[in-house]
DNA sequence: CTCATTTCTTAACCTGGGTTATTGTAAATG
DNA sequence: CATTTACAATAACCCAGGTTAAGAAATGAG
Protein backbone atom coordinates (compact mmCIF):
# COMPACT_ATOMS: atom_id res chain seq x y z
CA UNK A 1 0.00 0.00 0.00
CA UNK A 2 1.10 3.48 -1.14
CA UNK A 3 -0.01 4.58 2.14
CA UNK A 4 3.46 3.37 3.49
CA UNK A 5 5.47 6.27 2.42
CA UNK A 6 3.17 8.74 4.66
CA UNK A 7 3.67 6.78 7.47
CA UNK A 8 7.32 6.32 6.86
CA UNK A 9 8.18 9.76 6.96
CA UNK A 10 5.95 10.70 10.18
CA UNK A 11 8.21 7.66 11.43
CA UNK A 12 11.32 9.65 11.03
CA UNK A 13 9.83 12.17 13.72
CA UNK A 14 7.56 10.13 15.78
CA UNK A 15 6.62 6.92 16.80
CA UNK A 16 2.93 6.33 16.22
CA UNK A 17 1.15 2.51 16.83
CA UNK A 18 -0.76 0.84 14.57
CA UNK A 19 -4.01 1.94 15.62
CA UNK A 20 -2.89 5.19 15.18
CA UNK A 21 -1.72 5.05 11.76
CA UNK A 22 -5.25 3.47 11.04
CA UNK A 23 -6.89 6.27 12.47
CA UNK A 24 -4.75 8.78 10.44
CA UNK A 25 -5.35 6.41 7.01
CA UNK A 26 -9.61 6.84 7.46
CA UNK A 27 -8.77 10.50 7.71
CA UNK A 28 -6.83 10.79 4.28
CA UNK A 29 -7.99 10.87 0.61
CA UNK A 30 -6.28 8.97 -1.93
CA UNK A 31 -6.04 11.04 -5.28
CA UNK A 32 -4.27 10.94 -8.90
CA UNK A 33 -3.50 13.75 -10.65
CA UNK A 34 -2.79 13.76 -14.03
CA UNK A 35 -0.47 15.40 -15.83
CA UNK A 36 -1.19 19.28 -16.38
CA UNK A 37 -4.81 19.18 -13.75
CA UNK A 38 -4.85 21.83 -10.87
CA UNK A 39 -4.91 20.85 -7.53
CA UNK A 40 -5.57 24.16 -6.52
CA UNK A 41 -6.61 27.43 -8.56
CA UNK A 42 -5.95 30.89 -7.92
CA UNK A 43 -9.57 32.26 -6.12
CA UNK A 44 -10.57 28.67 -4.76
CA UNK A 45 -9.76 27.63 -0.82
CA UNK A 46 -7.06 24.92 -0.21
CA UNK A 47 -8.95 22.64 2.10
CA UNK A 48 -6.51 20.16 1.97
CA UNK A 49 -2.65 19.50 2.51
CA UNK A 50 -1.50 17.01 -0.43
CA UNK A 51 1.53 14.32 0.37
CA UNK A 52 2.91 13.53 -2.94
CA UNK A 53 3.59 9.64 -3.07
CA UNK A 54 4.52 9.25 -6.75
CA UNK A 55 4.87 12.32 -9.49
CA UNK A 56 5.56 15.61 -8.43
CA UNK A 57 3.56 18.82 -7.64
CA UNK A 58 4.42 22.48 -7.97
CA UNK A 59 2.73 25.59 -6.64
CA UNK A 60 2.93 29.24 -8.39
CA UNK A 61 1.71 32.72 -8.20
CA UNK A 62 1.18 34.34 -11.81
CA UNK A 63 1.88 38.26 -11.02
CA UNK A 64 0.59 41.34 -13.16
CA UNK A 65 2.08 40.33 -16.16
CA UNK A 66 1.29 37.13 -16.16
CA UNK A 67 4.62 35.64 -15.05
CA UNK A 68 4.54 32.42 -13.00
CA UNK A 69 6.75 32.15 -10.04
CA UNK A 70 7.25 29.01 -8.59
CA UNK A 71 7.53 28.89 -4.78
CA UNK A 72 7.52 25.21 -4.63
CA UNK A 73 8.20 21.73 -6.18
CA UNK A 74 6.85 18.83 -4.26
CA UNK A 75 8.72 15.34 -5.73
CA UNK A 76 7.68 12.04 -3.57
CA UNK A 77 7.70 12.49 0.44
CA UNK A 78 6.77 16.12 0.02
CA UNK A 79 3.73 18.33 1.76
CA UNK A 80 2.51 20.68 -0.40
CA UNK A 81 -0.62 23.41 -0.17
CA UNK A 82 -0.87 27.29 -0.29
CA UNK A 83 -0.14 27.39 3.83
CA UNK A 84 -2.03 31.15 3.60
CA UNK A 85 -5.69 29.77 2.15
CA UNK A 86 -4.93 26.57 4.07
CA UNK A 87 -4.76 28.12 8.15
CA UNK A 88 -7.09 30.93 6.84
CA UNK A 89 -9.41 29.60 4.92
CA UNK A 90 -9.35 32.56 2.60
CA UNK A 91 -9.22 32.39 -1.54
CA UNK A 92 -5.65 31.55 -2.63
CA UNK A 93 -3.46 33.38 -4.73
CA UNK A 94 -1.29 30.37 -5.78
CA UNK A 95 -2.05 27.35 -8.34
CA UNK A 96 -1.47 24.07 -7.92
CA UNK A 97 -1.23 22.08 -10.73
CA UNK A 98 1.49 18.29 -11.66
CA UNK A 99 4.19 18.51 -13.75
CA UNK A 100 3.55 14.67 -14.38
CA UNK A 101 0.87 11.82 -13.17
CA UNK A 102 1.22 12.02 -9.22
CA UNK A 103 -0.35 10.00 -6.58
CA UNK A 104 -0.90 11.98 -3.24
CA UNK A 105 -2.98 11.44 0.12
CA UNK A 106 -4.69 14.53 1.00
CA UNK A 107 -5.68 15.71 4.34
CA UNK A 108 -8.10 18.57 4.99
CA UNK A 109 -7.53 21.26 7.22
CA UNK A 110 -10.75 20.45 8.95
CA UNK A 111 -9.62 16.56 9.66
CA UNK A 112 -6.46 18.03 10.40
CA UNK A 113 -7.32 19.88 13.28
CA UNK A 114 -9.87 16.86 14.81
CA UNK A 115 -6.32 14.45 14.33
CA UNK A 116 -4.25 17.29 16.23
CA UNK A 117 -7.00 16.40 19.10
CA UNK A 118 -6.77 12.87 19.03
CA UNK A 119 -3.42 12.44 18.33
CA UNK A 120 -0.66 14.97 19.73
CA UNK A 121 2.12 13.31 18.46
CA UNK A 122 0.74 14.14 15.04
CA UNK A 123 0.66 17.86 16.10
CA UNK A 124 4.38 17.73 16.95
CA UNK A 125 4.98 15.64 13.29
CA UNK A 126 3.43 18.52 11.36
CA UNK A 127 4.67 21.38 13.62
CA UNK A 128 8.43 19.83 12.71
CA UNK A 129 7.60 19.50 9.13
CA UNK A 130 6.73 23.18 9.00
CA UNK A 131 9.85 24.36 11.22
CA UNK A 132 11.77 22.81 8.37
CA UNK A 133 9.58 24.50 5.41
CA UNK A 134 10.16 27.74 7.40
CA UNK A 135 13.87 27.26 6.97
CA UNK A 136 13.43 26.05 3.43
CA UNK A 137 11.73 29.36 2.53
CA UNK A 138 14.12 31.55 4.80
CA UNK A 139 17.38 30.61 3.18
CA UNK A 140 16.21 30.58 -0.42
CA UNK A 141 15.47 34.50 0.36
CA UNK A 142 18.79 34.63 1.46
CA UNK A 143 20.19 32.89 -1.65
CA UNK A 144 17.72 35.28 -3.80
CA UNK A 145 19.24 38.87 -1.59
CA UNK A 146 22.31 37.85 -2.00
CA UNK A 147 23.29 35.22 -4.83
CA UNK A 148 23.48 35.83 -8.61
CA UNK A 149 21.41 33.99 -11.06
CA UNK A 150 24.40 31.55 -11.93
CA UNK A 151 24.52 30.50 -8.39
CA UNK A 152 20.99 30.01 -7.55
CA UNK A 153 21.49 27.98 -10.95
CA UNK A 154 23.79 25.55 -9.08
CA UNK A 155 22.22 25.40 -6.13
CA UNK A 156 18.74 24.51 -7.20
CA UNK A 157 20.74 21.39 -9.51
CA UNK A 158 22.25 20.23 -6.28
CA UNK A 159 18.55 20.73 -4.51
CA UNK A 160 16.65 18.92 -7.43
CA UNK A 161 19.44 16.67 -9.00
CA UNK A 162 16.47 14.04 -10.15
CA UNK A 163 14.21 17.18 -11.23
CA UNK A 164 16.95 18.67 -13.54
CA UNK A 165 15.89 16.24 -16.35
CA UNK A 166 12.56 15.78 -15.76
CA UNK A 167 11.14 18.97 -16.53
CA UNK A 168 11.37 21.79 -18.97
CA UNK A 169 14.08 24.04 -18.08
CA UNK A 170 11.35 27.14 -17.78
CA UNK A 171 10.46 25.73 -15.20
CA UNK A 172 13.32 25.78 -13.64
CA UNK A 173 13.45 29.48 -14.24
CA UNK A 174 10.53 30.39 -12.90
CA UNK A 175 11.63 28.67 -9.59
CA UNK A 176 15.17 30.79 -9.50
CA UNK A 177 14.27 33.98 -10.75
CA UNK A 178 15.45 34.80 -14.53
CA UNK A 179 13.75 34.61 -17.80
CA UNK A 180 13.82 31.19 -20.23
CA UNK A 181 16.15 33.19 -22.24
CA UNK A 182 18.35 34.49 -19.96
CA UNK A 183 18.97 30.90 -18.03
CA UNK A 184 19.61 29.47 -21.74
CA UNK A 185 22.16 32.40 -21.80
CA UNK A 186 23.82 31.11 -18.38
CA UNK A 187 23.89 27.63 -19.35
CA UNK A 188 25.51 27.83 -22.82
CA UNK A 189 28.09 30.82 -22.14
CA UNK A 190 28.50 27.79 -19.54
CA UNK A 191 32.67 27.76 -18.66
CA UNK A 192 33.29 30.99 -20.40
CA UNK A 193 33.68 32.85 -17.17
CA UNK A 194 35.90 30.05 -15.68
CA UNK A 195 38.12 29.39 -18.67
CA UNK A 196 41.24 31.42 -19.63
CA UNK B 1 4.92 42.43 35.01
CA UNK B 2 6.34 42.32 31.41
CA UNK B 3 5.80 38.83 30.74
CA UNK B 4 2.52 39.93 30.59
CA UNK B 5 2.79 40.65 26.87
CA UNK B 6 4.22 36.91 26.28
CA UNK B 7 1.07 35.76 27.99
CA UNK B 8 -1.03 37.82 26.14
CA UNK B 9 0.20 36.63 22.44
CA UNK B 10 -0.33 32.97 24.34
CA UNK B 11 -4.14 33.37 24.70
CA UNK B 12 -4.86 34.59 21.23
CA UNK B 13 -4.32 31.19 20.44
CA UNK B 14 -4.88 28.71 23.16
CA UNK B 15 -5.96 28.87 26.49
CA UNK B 16 -3.53 28.29 29.48
CA UNK B 17 -4.12 27.49 33.16
CA UNK B 18 -2.61 30.10 36.18
CA UNK B 19 -0.73 26.90 37.14
CA UNK B 20 0.95 26.40 33.36
CA UNK B 21 1.53 30.23 32.95
CA UNK B 22 3.61 29.98 35.79
CA UNK B 23 5.22 26.95 34.70
CA UNK B 24 6.19 28.32 31.68
CA UNK B 25 7.34 31.66 33.22
CA UNK B 26 10.00 29.54 34.99
CA UNK B 27 11.29 28.55 31.96
CA UNK B 28 11.73 31.92 30.19
CA UNK B 29 15.21 34.29 31.31
CA UNK B 30 14.37 37.66 31.13
CA UNK B 31 17.35 40.17 29.45
CA UNK B 32 17.62 43.25 28.00
CA UNK B 33 19.77 43.81 24.97
CA UNK B 34 21.46 47.55 24.42
CA UNK B 35 21.40 49.21 21.10
CA UNK B 36 23.89 47.75 18.61
CA UNK B 37 24.49 44.80 21.26
CA UNK B 38 24.12 40.89 19.82
CA UNK B 39 21.97 38.24 20.94
CA UNK B 40 23.39 35.96 18.71
CA UNK B 41 26.75 35.95 16.33
CA UNK B 42 27.87 34.21 13.18
CA UNK B 43 29.52 30.86 14.22
CA UNK B 44 27.84 30.57 17.31
CA UNK B 45 24.59 27.97 18.04
CA UNK B 46 21.06 30.08 18.30
CA UNK B 47 19.93 28.03 21.81
CA UNK B 48 17.09 30.32 22.48
CA UNK B 49 14.20 31.53 20.52
CA UNK B 50 13.31 35.68 21.98
CA UNK B 51 10.01 36.82 22.17
CA UNK B 52 10.81 40.83 22.16
CA UNK B 53 8.51 42.82 25.00
CA UNK B 54 10.03 46.26 24.15
CA UNK B 55 11.99 47.87 21.21
CA UNK B 56 13.37 45.60 18.30
CA UNK B 57 15.67 42.86 17.24
CA UNK B 58 16.72 41.96 13.66
CA UNK B 59 18.37 39.15 11.66
CA UNK B 60 21.02 39.22 9.16
CA UNK B 61 23.01 37.26 6.70
CA UNK B 62 26.54 39.13 5.44
CA UNK B 63 27.01 38.06 2.12
CA UNK B 64 30.85 37.15 0.58
CA UNK B 65 30.80 40.52 -0.47
CA UNK B 66 30.52 41.78 3.52
CA UNK B 67 26.45 43.15 2.36
CA UNK B 68 23.98 42.81 4.98
CA UNK B 69 20.75 41.25 4.04
CA UNK B 70 18.14 41.36 6.75
CA UNK B 71 15.55 38.54 7.06
CA UNK B 72 13.74 39.52 9.82
CA UNK B 73 12.59 42.78 12.14
CA UNK B 74 11.32 41.77 15.58
CA UNK B 75 9.45 44.76 17.27
CA UNK B 76 6.99 44.27 20.74
CA UNK B 77 5.33 40.73 20.10
CA UNK B 78 7.01 39.19 17.81
CA UNK B 79 9.48 36.04 18.17
CA UNK B 80 13.33 35.83 16.30
CA UNK B 81 15.89 33.28 16.18
CA UNK B 82 17.47 31.81 12.97
CA UNK B 83 15.24 28.92 13.15
CA UNK B 84 18.02 26.51 11.10
CA UNK B 85 20.52 26.68 14.05
CA UNK B 86 17.59 26.31 16.86
CA UNK B 87 16.13 23.47 15.57
CA UNK B 88 19.55 21.50 14.77
CA UNK B 89 21.79 22.76 16.73
CA UNK B 90 24.11 23.89 14.30
CA UNK B 91 26.54 26.57 13.84
CA UNK B 92 24.48 29.65 12.87
CA UNK B 93 25.03 31.82 9.50
CA UNK B 94 22.85 34.87 10.67
CA UNK B 95 23.47 37.86 13.19
CA UNK B 96 21.05 38.99 15.41
CA UNK B 97 21.54 42.52 17.15
CA UNK B 98 19.54 45.12 18.74
CA UNK B 99 18.25 48.16 16.64
CA UNK B 100 17.84 50.09 19.92
CA UNK B 101 17.39 48.90 23.78
CA UNK B 102 15.38 46.07 24.05
CA UNK B 103 13.94 43.80 26.45
CA UNK B 104 13.34 40.26 25.54
CA UNK B 105 12.16 36.97 27.38
CA UNK B 106 14.35 34.00 26.02
CA UNK B 107 13.32 30.32 25.79
CA UNK B 108 15.77 27.77 24.98
CA UNK B 109 15.35 24.34 22.46
CA UNK B 110 15.74 22.76 25.14
CA UNK B 111 13.27 23.98 27.75
CA UNK B 112 11.02 24.41 24.93
CA UNK B 113 10.78 20.65 24.28
CA UNK B 114 10.57 20.25 27.82
CA UNK B 115 7.52 22.37 28.27
CA UNK B 116 5.73 20.64 24.83
CA UNK B 117 5.65 17.44 26.79
CA UNK B 118 4.21 19.49 29.83
CA UNK B 119 2.36 21.64 28.65
CA UNK B 120 0.81 20.62 24.75
CA UNK B 121 -1.15 23.28 24.40
CA UNK B 122 2.16 25.08 23.77
CA UNK B 123 2.81 23.24 21.16
CA UNK B 124 -0.04 23.68 19.35
CA UNK B 125 0.78 27.98 20.02
CA UNK B 126 4.28 27.66 18.19
CA UNK B 127 2.77 25.59 15.53
CA UNK B 128 0.65 28.17 15.23
CA UNK B 129 3.08 30.79 15.07
CA UNK B 130 6.12 28.27 13.08
CA UNK B 131 2.75 28.31 10.14
CA UNK B 132 2.18 32.11 10.52
CA UNK B 133 6.18 32.63 9.83
CA UNK B 134 5.68 30.23 7.21
CA UNK B 135 3.21 32.40 5.03
CA UNK B 136 4.91 35.66 5.62
CA UNK B 137 8.46 34.48 4.33
CA UNK B 138 6.40 32.67 1.41
CA UNK B 139 4.81 35.49 0.86
CA UNK B 140 8.16 37.82 1.14
CA UNK B 141 9.29 35.37 -1.85
CA UNK B 142 7.06 36.43 -4.04
CA UNK B 143 7.34 39.54 -3.62
CA UNK B 144 10.83 39.55 -4.57
CA UNK B 145 10.14 37.67 -7.44
CA UNK B 146 7.35 39.65 -8.68
CA UNK B 147 7.54 43.18 -7.78
CA UNK B 148 9.96 46.06 -8.22
CA UNK B 149 12.07 47.80 -5.71
CA UNK B 150 9.93 50.73 -5.38
CA UNK B 151 6.38 48.06 -4.78
CA UNK B 152 8.67 46.19 -2.20
CA UNK B 153 8.75 49.66 -0.68
CA UNK B 154 5.67 50.14 -0.44
CA UNK B 155 4.59 46.92 0.93
CA UNK B 156 7.33 47.87 3.73
CA UNK B 157 5.84 50.96 4.55
CA UNK B 158 2.28 49.36 5.41
CA UNK B 159 4.15 46.29 7.06
CA UNK B 160 5.92 48.29 9.41
CA UNK B 161 4.51 51.72 9.89
CA UNK B 162 5.98 52.15 13.11
CA UNK B 163 9.72 51.31 12.15
CA UNK B 164 9.68 54.10 9.15
CA UNK B 165 10.65 56.80 10.95
CA UNK B 166 12.70 54.91 13.80
CA UNK B 167 15.48 53.27 11.75
CA UNK B 168 18.54 54.20 9.32
CA UNK B 169 16.81 53.94 5.91
CA UNK B 170 19.95 51.79 4.74
CA UNK B 171 18.28 48.96 6.97
CA UNK B 172 14.99 49.20 4.97
CA UNK B 173 17.04 49.33 1.97
CA UNK B 174 19.20 45.97 3.23
CA UNK B 175 15.53 44.44 3.71
CA UNK B 176 13.74 45.06 0.44
CA UNK B 177 17.18 44.01 -1.17
CA UNK B 178 18.44 47.45 -2.79
CA UNK B 179 21.48 49.33 -2.47
CA UNK B 180 20.72 52.75 -0.05
CA UNK B 181 21.70 54.91 -3.26
CA UNK B 182 19.02 52.94 -5.50
CA UNK B 183 16.61 53.76 -2.00
CA UNK B 184 17.47 57.09 -2.20
CA UNK B 185 16.85 57.62 -5.56
CA UNK B 186 13.64 55.78 -5.09
CA UNK B 187 11.99 58.18 -2.62
CA UNK B 188 13.59 61.22 -3.97
CA UNK B 189 12.20 60.56 -7.32
CA UNK B 190 8.96 60.31 -5.83
CA UNK B 191 6.08 60.98 -7.65
CA UNK B 192 7.76 61.43 -11.27
CA UNK B 193 6.49 58.16 -12.78
CA UNK B 194 3.30 58.63 -11.58
CA UNK B 195 2.58 62.24 -12.68
CA UNK B 196 2.38 63.84 -16.57
C1' DC C 1 3.94 10.18 -40.48
C1' DT C 2 2.43 15.04 -40.36
C1' DC C 3 1.07 19.23 -38.63
C1' DA C 4 0.67 21.99 -34.49
C1' DT C 5 2.25 23.29 -30.16
C1' DT C 6 5.53 23.96 -26.81
C1' DT C 7 10.21 24.57 -25.63
C1' DC C 8 15.04 26.10 -26.46
C1' DT C 9 18.51 28.97 -28.45
C1' DT C 10 20.56 33.08 -30.24
C1' DA C 11 21.18 37.81 -30.89
C1' DA C 12 20.49 42.91 -30.80
C1' DC C 13 18.98 46.19 -27.91
C1' DC C 14 17.09 48.15 -23.37
C1' DT C 15 16.56 49.25 -18.32
C1' DG C 16 16.30 48.69 -13.27
C1' DG C 17 19.22 48.84 -10.15
C1' DG C 18 24.46 48.71 -8.77
C1' DT C 19 29.03 51.13 -8.29
C1' DT C 20 31.95 54.72 -7.13
C1' DA C 21 32.75 59.08 -5.61
C1' DT C 22 31.65 63.55 -3.53
C1' DT C 23 29.43 66.54 -0.55
C1' DG C 24 26.25 67.58 3.04
C1' DT C 25 24.08 66.41 7.50
C1' DA C 26 22.70 64.15 11.54
C1' DA C 27 23.94 61.96 15.83
C1' DA C 28 26.93 59.58 18.99
C1' DT C 29 30.86 60.14 22.05
C1' DG C 30 34.39 62.50 24.66
C1' DC D 1 30.19 71.89 21.95
C1' DA D 2 33.61 69.86 19.24
C1' DT D 3 34.92 66.23 16.71
C1' DT D 4 34.53 61.80 15.14
C1' DT D 5 31.52 58.61 13.03
C1' DA D 6 27.45 57.12 10.74
C1' DC D 7 23.80 58.33 7.54
C1' DA D 8 21.57 60.49 3.38
C1' DA D 9 21.53 62.70 -1.18
C1' DT D 10 23.10 63.29 -5.77
C1' DA D 11 25.23 62.29 -10.05
C1' DA D 12 27.91 59.98 -13.80
C1' DC D 13 28.79 55.74 -15.41
C1' DC D 14 28.20 50.51 -15.56
C1' DC D 15 26.25 45.75 -15.86
C1' DA D 16 23.27 41.67 -14.81
C1' DG D 17 19.45 40.39 -16.39
C1' DG D 18 15.05 41.65 -19.20
C1' DT D 19 12.72 42.39 -23.77
C1' DT D 20 11.64 41.44 -28.36
C1' DA D 21 11.89 38.76 -32.19
C1' DA D 22 12.64 34.89 -35.02
C1' DG D 23 14.39 30.44 -36.12
C1' DA D 24 15.54 25.50 -34.62
C1' DA D 25 14.43 21.52 -32.08
C1' DA D 26 11.70 18.71 -29.46
C1' DT D 27 7.17 16.92 -28.08
C1' DG D 28 2.64 15.46 -28.88
C1' DA D 29 -1.99 14.72 -30.88
C1' DG D 30 -4.60 12.74 -34.64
Amino acid sequence: MSVQKLIDSLQKHIDMSRQEQELLADFLVFKIIKKRQFLLHEGQIAREVAFVVSGCLRSYSIDQNGFEHILQFAPTGWWITDMYSFISQQQTHLTIDALMDTEAYLLSRENQLILFDKIPKLERYFRIVTENSLVGSRQRLIDNLSLTARQRYGIFCNTYPTLIHDIPQKLIAAYIGVTPEFLSKLKNSGAKTKKS
